[in-house]
DNA sequence: GTTCCGCATGAATCGATAG
DNA sequence: ACTATCGATTCATGCGGAA
């Protein structure tokens, strides 16, 4: 396989037409946001977004899997005093290309970028647009369990013994069964809401979103040796993150310094056996421990 | 005014044709969400949402002064396994009719609703929309200011797990202290994120959002005396926290159920001098101490 | 007066079953 | 086939009574 672990340089609407279809079990991605980048790529004027957007969405279409998830960080700058709609109109214009918008997910940021505005505050949070080709997908959501909330100390430290036969009684409350079930259990289920920091100033490369960010979804929609794909890869976090958790990676960047930035970062990445990268698992989720 | 400090039954969008144009300074309400008040409300069909939405937000507009705001508080569905896309053409038709989207605040909620399904987590976070009708609006953001500062964030946030178990109140006198001090110091600017809980067990009335979040628009975009509208009232959350922060409301609501609940509720309502309401800040502002 | 503990209550969503 | 109803699942919070 020529294309795995690897980082290639080009637009990635034509770089991927090499690629089979249904190849990629999970893209994860954050594109050069309208007119934000302008010195590296060349600024997209928010009005032509969408139509720039589109053709390369729709070769992943082609090469991401039935059972794949396609993650896509975005957020919309502010032009003329308002929140311009070219997100809005991309999530419309994706679905009309087939796509399914099965959730969005919220990256809650910590630390937001500083400043003061006199008609808004700072913006603090991002969209995380979980795009998918078939109601049926790959998911794995004990991979990305949370320790349980404080209260449950509490409240099931000691049950008595009508808590635990309770289960004809009510109908509508909530803990309605039995609590015992509940014993004993020290994770739940996260939301769809990351309280996640920001990386501020890590030295080399100035990462867009947090490693933890990539981490959550791969752990969260693929398993080891699975392929993930970043089309737009920057610094190359995605790829990053994927190795470190045993999966494979596809990068792809128009822009040749960042295709040697990240082939550099990756240099020194150690594998981890994915047993032990499965087991990881805890410290993320402390850094997600909010998220609930 | 025969408008003032009232709760009116009826269909907002008729009610509204009897008040003057240009009266009033801010709208904050939460509609029925789609098809899901079924048995209080009506219950509209996703599909035919923004257009059973559009009348009203006609006069919305009407009655708006230029300088006001419009804040809408709404969530999408899921149907058919995906996100439904009603709200984000409810945007771009608003739009459509004249409004600016100046901002778009989320809603992070500390307690959601419970429940595991196979493709998705929990829904823990809500919009709340930002509309005007001109790019100058009023807008006081020193009312909402955070006490808190980054020394504080970082103090707390690198507290050790068994710290925060064990010595639950030790840490929490020892701050108080702290946070005596820090108040009227060190203020901070929040961000465009709420964290709030919502309030559950409110035995008699169940708002579907806790005071908080209109107190908090009410005192970012308006002066005591102003006028607020919630034209979809329900149990009279927004028209609380209006009376509370000695501002003028008017409340409408198309179930007479509400009505009586609003009055019952509104009737208890100490009225507070305007110099104590704002002082309040320091009590709000600890609600949202995640802000940020 | 505190603290502790039981308990009901959510703008939910999916899959299966019934009409 | 298409819609309507129902059971199962899940977690944080505030209230009120008890220790």
């Amino acid at each position: 396989m020529e294309y795995i672990n690897k980082i290639l340089l080009g637009d990635c609407g034509d770089v991927l037409k090499n690629l089979p279809e249904n190849s990629v079990d999970l893209i994860f991605t954050s594109p050069p946001y309208a007119d934000q980048r302008k010195n590296t790529y060349g600024g997209i004027h928010p009005d032509d977004y969408v139509e720039w957007f589109l053709p390369k969405s729709l070769e992943f279409k082609r090469v991401l899997k039935p059972t794949g998830s396609f993650v896509l960080n975005i957020k919309e700058r502010v032009v003329a005093g308002e929140r311009h709609t070219y997100v809005l109109d991309l999530i419309l214009a994706l679905r009309s290309q087939g796509w399914l918008w099965t959730e969005e997910y919220i990256w809650h940021k910590k630390n937001s970028f500083p400043g003061k505005w006199p008609n808004r505050f700072r913006d603090s949070w991002e969209r995380l647009l979980h795009f998918t080709k078939d109601k049926k997908f790959k998911i794995y959501q004990e991979n990305v369990m949370i320790p349980i909330g404080d209260w449950a100390k509490d409240r099931l430290s000691n049950l008595s013994d009508t808590d635990q036969i309770r289960d004809e009684s009510k109908v509508n409350s909530g803990f309605g069964k039995n609590i015992s079930n509940w014993v004993g259990r020290k994770k739940v289920y996260p939301t769809n809401v990351l309280y996640l920091a920001t990386e501020c100033s890590n030295k080399n490369h100035s990462a867009v979103f947090p490693v933890e960010l990539p981490e959550w979804f791969i752990k969260l929609f693929t398993e080891p040796g699975d392929l993930v794909l970043d089309p737009f890869v920057g610094s190359g976090t995605t790829c990053f993150a994927a190795m470190e958790l045993g999966r494979n990676y596809l990068g792809i960047d128009i822009v040749e310094e960042y295709i040697d930035l990240s082939h550099e970062r990756l240099s020194g990445v150690q594998i981890r056996i994915p047993s032990v990268a499965e087991k990881k698992g805890d410290y993320s989720n402390e850094r997600v421990e909010k998220n609930g």
